[in-house]
DNA sequence: GCGACAG
DNA sequence: ATCTTGTCGC
């Protein structure tokens, strides 16, 4: 019953029941946030000129990378970074982990039902990782949505990890105040008589990014990853930021720009 | 009827 | 998301 429908009226019927048990996750299993915690980040690139809303077939590459906000990983890091990924991609002098997987998409993408484009094979990044995060950005909403289950909650429900959603804009949310211009501060996100996530800012005088309460996490968890995850050199999350690099320099090499 | 509409 | 030149700012 969980998965990823390619039929319009399954995917809804499937958000209906993904926002009730969201709740009760919410409820029932909150994550308990700390500095502690690794962070994961997962990205979807598109093969070059597929512009607009992409058709069915589209090529796709999926990263997902960890990070951990305050220990540097030493030992275990250089090792993994010089054994597996000589002609890969970069890795990132704090990434602890990261991987690339290629697959076509099933859909094109419209707003609502972003789960039928990214679902599966953000499903396939994530699941590559030896081991998964405490907590994984995605970049979706959560509960801003019109049956109150984004792609970060449904990507959560399906893998079982806890998630945040990381927007440039609210999809269903009335339009919030603009936060104070100094990072940290932030605004609500309402969607009917709820607070489902917050606008952050998260650099200095940079435009706010929306942090979406998801799976296992509530607004003011959402907010409080955000800032965990970014920097005031960073505006976007760094394990985003990162995976979103990963995903486009793999298909840059995949398509012979590379050497 | 018209506009809005994550990536 | 992707397509793209120039331009503003530290």
């Amino acid at each position: 019953m969980l998965g990823w429908p390619i039929d319009d009226a399954e995917l809804r019927a499937l958000q209906h029941q993904l926002a009730q048990r969201a709740d009760l996750a919410r409820a029932q299993d909150r994550v308990v946030v700390s500095g502690e915690m690794l962070l994961g980040g997962c990205f979807v690139a598109f093969a070059r000129g597929e512009a607009g809303p992409g058709h069915p077939g589209d090529r796709a590459w999926a990263a997902a990378v960890t990070w951990h906000p305050t220990e540097r990983i030493r030992d275990e890091g250089e090792a993994l970074r010089g054994r597996s990924h000589a002609r890969g991609p970069r890795v990132a002098r704090d990434t602890a982990e990261q991987v690339v997987v290629r697959d076509t998409v099933p859909a094109p993408y419209r707003a609502g039902l972003l789960a039928e484009r990214e679902g599966p094979i953000l499903e396939r990044a994530v699941g590559a990782l030896a081991t998964p995060p405490d907590v994984l950005l995605v970049d979706a909403t959560g509960v801003d949505h019109p049956r109150r289950a984004g792609l970060a909650i449904h990507l959560g429900a399906v893998l079982g990890v806890p998630t945040v959603g990381v927007t440039h804009r609210v999809l269903r949310a009335t339009q919030p105040a603009q936060p104070a211009r100094r990072r940290g501060s932030s605004a609500p996100v309402v969607l009917g008589d709820e607070v489902v996530g917050h606008l952050v800012r998260t650099r200095d005088d940079a435009k706010p990014v929306v942090a979406h309460a998801g799976w296992r996490t509530d607004a003011d968890d959402a907010r409080e990853v955000v800032l965990l995850a970014s920097t005031p050199a960073s505006r976007t999350p760094v394990p985003l930021g990162e995976a979103r690099r990963v995903a486009r320099e793999a298909r840059a090499i995949a398509s012979g720009e590379w050497g």
